[in-house]
Formats: structure tokens, sequence, C-alpha cells
DNA sequence: GTGAAAGCGCTAACAG
DNA sequence: CTGTTAGCGCTTTCAC
């Protein structure tokens, strides 16, 4: 490999014209510039980012940690986040948590170790897993994205939970149903509880009395929807509308009710948080409340790169606007006769 | 932050005892190595891997390219590639080329900057697009994956992309389909191409005439899927089963189904390459041909790792075994009359 | 076993 | 404008 003294020895100049030329750090003489480029493109030389980094204390590489990469949101989260710190000249180092906070913390060490500019971290765990001082200790800085809450002690970017689940909830009433059950998340995350308050407080304002047996939490997983769903069915009366609380558990609640043999939204409805490529080619094309990811993605990195320019000041939250995609998957509630009717019109 | 040599003045020895007791590089007796240790965690020490990496010419860094994350198979490749990477002790630099030759280019140069030991690549051109020297060239070490190519001139691990095809195409004869259409990939693109040869070759296998007007070719894209499907079904007499050659493209081709009200798999068969976790969900749940994706990132990682330990040899390729999974997207094909008895069954 | 010291490739402060 | 040079933090050869 070819070293910036073998290019500037080609080129007939110092060490300091390759460096400047190369980086624009300071002005070099036209000439000299030619001279210097055509040096590297005969030798191949490539600078070595490493020795860069290792001068300057920094790198141009910024941590992403997300629990799981195949849940759909993480999935475009990953693509955005990328092509921000592409944008902005960064590389990104992946790290995938599986919802294991010790990990978690494992990779964010790594990261420091590599010298990572910053981090965004999705946060797998809940207020009882962080203490304040670690994520913002070190020189590099880290931004919470989705899982966010104040506990965390750095920027964070989420999503209004409450108001997406109000979104979900109060389609669902406006289409006349009364017995809305939910598939919901575990208590201890703050999203989950987020999202249940949203239903409670919407039910509530709207005067609709609050059932418990109707609530059936989950662990954002697939399996987790389709056993909430098939247990949730089992209520009588059964539940004229579910609202689901994520993506991959979603999946779980259509799989059941295929199962079931129950056809939406003729028998029930189904509305859920989170977007995803299928969710229109479904039949029914699936109702949902969309998370406006590239915002997220794009406000993480802005805080991020704040941080990074030295901005002071305390940790700042920022919440964003859910989105209702109105499809198929949510109709009026099926009264006794109607629904015989249905079964082959 | 501190460093090494704040960990030695604090634990009254030298750098080289702090530095072999922390990599075990040198045996260091007990008694050091516990002050050491000690002197570590009172100064909260974290080695510097750029140092370390700068100084030994290489870092535990590995690289991964793909052309798109949110497609479900590379979602689910970098899923396990990370996994890999971290039992042996890596970390992934992921890089998006979006199908682009160039970036892809451009990405691989900044990963060799970064000191990168291997990368692998999901490379997204053609032969046209590579010369064999590039990929090979420079200390980093290269591992194809996926569309994988002789001429890439490096070690490739792929899909045998010909029986991929022929299990769905013989599955669809097997139940009686005789017009088979077949929603295909750009010529250029080498997997596209294989997966085409494996449909014809299965049709002259069995006797059945290949009719040009039954191919459809697109870019492995929902939208190319979803035109592709509708030209197709323009066909008179119309295809009585669809073979579709990636997940993305699928998904288009069953909202292009559900648009034109056509039920799956009473009037139309539908048979693709690649399963997801979507693909069980679906109503009919769909017949798939699965990659052994994990089986191909554990293949690409030993191919990656032997040629990081020095084995040297022409670019080995090697070809997994793809997999039918039966579900209910294909079925007999309609009769006139059965067709219209099946309207309300 | 242990310590001192050279140097990985690059940048930037300093001197011309 | 250009060149010389001192390190960034770490590993490792060489001497003890």
């Amino acid at each position: 490999m070819a070293t910036m003294k073998d290019v500037a020895r080609a080129a007939g100049v110092s060490v300091y014209t390759v460096s400047a030329t190369l980086s624009g750090s300071a002005p070099v003489s036209p000439e000299l510039k030619a001279r210097v480029r055509q040096a590297v493109k005969a030798l191949g030389y490539e600078r070595n980012s490493v020795a860069s980094g290792l001068r300057q204390g920094t790198s141009s590489l910024i941590g992403l940690v997300v629990s799981d990469v195949t849940n759909p949101f993480f999935t475009e989260l990953v693509d955005r986040i990328q092509i921000e710190a592409r944008q902005h000249g960064y590389s990104v180092l992946l790290g995938i948590s599986g919802h294991d906070v010790a990990r978690e913390a494992e990779l964010l060490r790594l990261m420091r170790s590599q010298q990572a500019a910053g981090a965004i971290l999705g946060p797998a765990g809940g207020a009882a897993d962080y203490r304040a001082a670690d994520l913002a200790a070190g020189r590099m800085k880290v931004v919470a994205i989705d899982n966010a809450f104040p506990a965390l002690g750095v920027d964070a970017i989420g999503l209004d939970n409450r108001k997406a689940a109000a979104l979900a909830v109060s389609h669902l009433l406006d289409l006349g149903h009364r017995r809305i059950a939910m598939v919901g998340g575990v208590p201890r995350q703050h999203v989950a509880r987020e999202r249940l308050a949203g239903y409670r407080d919407t039910l509530r304002r709207r005067g609709v009395a609050f059932v418990p047996a109707l609530i059936e939490p989950g662990n954002f997983r697939l399996e987790d929807g389709y056993a909430a769903c098939k247990k949730l069915l089992r209520n009588d009366p059964r539940p004229s509308a579910l609202f689901v609380a994520n993506n991959l558990m979603l999946i779980g609640v259509m799989r059941a009710l295929g199962d079931l043999g129950l056809r939406v939204p003729q028998d029930i409805s189904v509305c859920s948080i989170d977007d995803f490529p299928w969710a229109s080619a479904f039949q029914p094309a699936l109702t949902v409340v969309q998370q406006p990811i590239a915002d997220m993605a794009g406000a993480a990195f802005r805080a991020l790169l704040g941080r990074l320019g030295g901005e002071a000041g305390p940790p700042a939250r920022q919440l964003l606007s859910p989105h209702l995609v109105v499809r198929q998957s949510c109709a009026a509630p099926p009264s006794r006769l109607s629904a015989r009717r249905q079964v082959c019109s």
C-alpha cells in the first residue's frame, strides 16, 4: 500500500503539500496540486482513515444500534440513517442488540473504542435499565430514537405514541365500534405504556368504558400477536375491532384471524401502528398509523450533528407526529344480520 | 480519555505490561495483572482500537455492502452476517449501494480506507460492470454473495438459481398448469438470467412450449412486479399461473392481482423465489422457494475468514440449494366451469 | 518477566 | 505558499 510519503516523493513535494491538496485544508498552487493528483493516481494511493482518525482524535464513523433489523420499522430506520450519514460524510457501524440491554451497552462500548464520533441508539430497555450518566459520558455523543424517554439523559427523538394510539382508536370509534380490543406491548417498555395510555385516554374522552379483558400484552413479536389475538377473540361478546400496537404483532394477528376464518373487515376491523411495504398488498390492504421514519432519522441525525458541533444544553426530547393511513381493514362493525348476509353477497 | 500510559502510571508498571495483560499477547505475572486490571477500572480506561489498528495495520471491521436493506432477503442477510461477525469478534460497517455500481465501488473504497479486514459484497451489477482485478486488489479481502458470478474474480456464495426456478416451475407443472407466466429480472443481471434459464429448461424438459409473450422482465422492485403482472394478464388466453423471480416483485404482483379482483389460487396460482415473514400471513399463505440465507451468510463469512487467515488459491464459487415451501397460493388451474362455481361456494 | 523506545500514516504547528 | 517535524495511542522488538 502506497503511503503519503510515497506520493510526496513521487510528486517531488513534501507530505504537507500532499495532505493539504487532498484534504483542502490549506491552499496549494495549481501546479503542485496537479503533480500530487497525478502521483496519487499513478501509485493508486488511498488515504488511511485510521491514521488520520488517530491523529485527529475522531473518525467519520457513527454507530447505529437497533434491537432487530428484521422489524420493518428498524429496517427503514437503518436505511434512512444510512442516507443521512452518507450525505454528511459519515459511515455507519451497525449493531444489533437483539433486545438485550447488556449487549446494547457492549455495542456502544465497542463503537466508542472505534472512536465513532457519535451513535444513534434505539434503546431496548426501560427507564430502570439505564443510568443517565452512562450514555452521556465519554466523547462519543449519543442520541436516542424510537423508545425515547427522559431517563436516558441524552437527546431523544420519538413518536408521539399517545397521539398514534388516539388516531387509530378514534378512527375505529368513528366507524361505530365500541368493543375495541388492544394487542399491546409489555408495560416496562415506555413505548408500550404510551400507546396503552393513548388508547385509554381516547376511550375515556369519547365516553366508552375501558374493559381490562380487552387488553392483551405482547412483546412486540409475531408470536405474541398471534397468541394475543386468539385470546382476545374468546371474549364474549367478541370485540368488533382490534387495535394492534406494532407491525410484527399485526402479522401474528392477521395469521390468527386467517386461521379462525374471520374476514377483515366484514367480521372484524383491524388497525395497527407502523406502516410497511406489505401493508398495502394484503387483502384487504391494511389501515395503519404511520410513523414518520424519514423525519425521525433526519431529526436524530440533526440532533447528533448539533452535539458534534459542540452544542451544549440539557438533553432535548422531540416527539414527531404520526399519520393515519386509511386503507381497507376497518369498516363499520357487523350487525348479526349483515354478518350473515355478507357470507355470500 | 485515559490512555494506556495513564493506566501504566497508575498501576506502577510499563505500558508494555498493560498492553500484554489486556491483549494476552504475552505472559504477565498475576500480581501485575491484578494491578493493571484495577487501574483500568479506576480510570475507566477503554482501549483505542484506532491506534491499535494503525499499529497492527488492520482492524476488526468488516464491510457489508448490499443494494437495498429494505429488501427482506438483504434484511435477513444483514442480520445473519452481523451475527457471524459478532461471533468472530468483528464489527460490521454497513453500506447501501442503492443498486448503483459506482456507489458500490465508492463504498468499498471507503471501507478499504477504514482498513476493514474484509468485505462481503452483494454485487449490484453484471459481469460487464467489474474488472476481475479490482475486487481482488488491495489488502482488504472481498467475498461476493447472492449475485455471484465468476467474472468478479473473488470467492462467491450464491443460490443455485436454476434449481430454484426449476423447483417453482415443476411444482406448478405438477399441479397441471401449462400456461405459466414469469415475472423475471433484467437480463444483464446474472441472477435474473439464471432464473430465466431454470424456467426455460424446466419447461423444455417437461415438453411444454416456451412462449416469449409469457415472460416479462422487471428490475426486482415492487413497481416492476405490479406493471409486469398487469401486462402479462392481458394475454389471451390468460396464464393460469405466475412464477415471480423475487419477493419485492411478488408484492407488486399481489397488489395487481388484488386490484384486478383475481383470487389466488382459485383464479390464478402464484409461486415466487424468496421467503419472508409475511409470506405466511397473507391470505392465502404464499408458496415460495426459500433461499438458505443463514447458510449463505455462514458460508460467506467462512470464506472470508479463510482468506483473512491467508488461504491462497483461485476464487471459489459455491452454490447453495433452495427449498420449496408449499403453502396455499398454488392450486390446480381453474376450468371455466369450476371458476364460475367457486365464486360463492 | 519487564521496561524503553521506535514507529504505524497522518495532520498541524512552526519555521522559512 | 512549502517543507520539517512532533506527536496521536498503541504494539512489539530489543535490551535488561
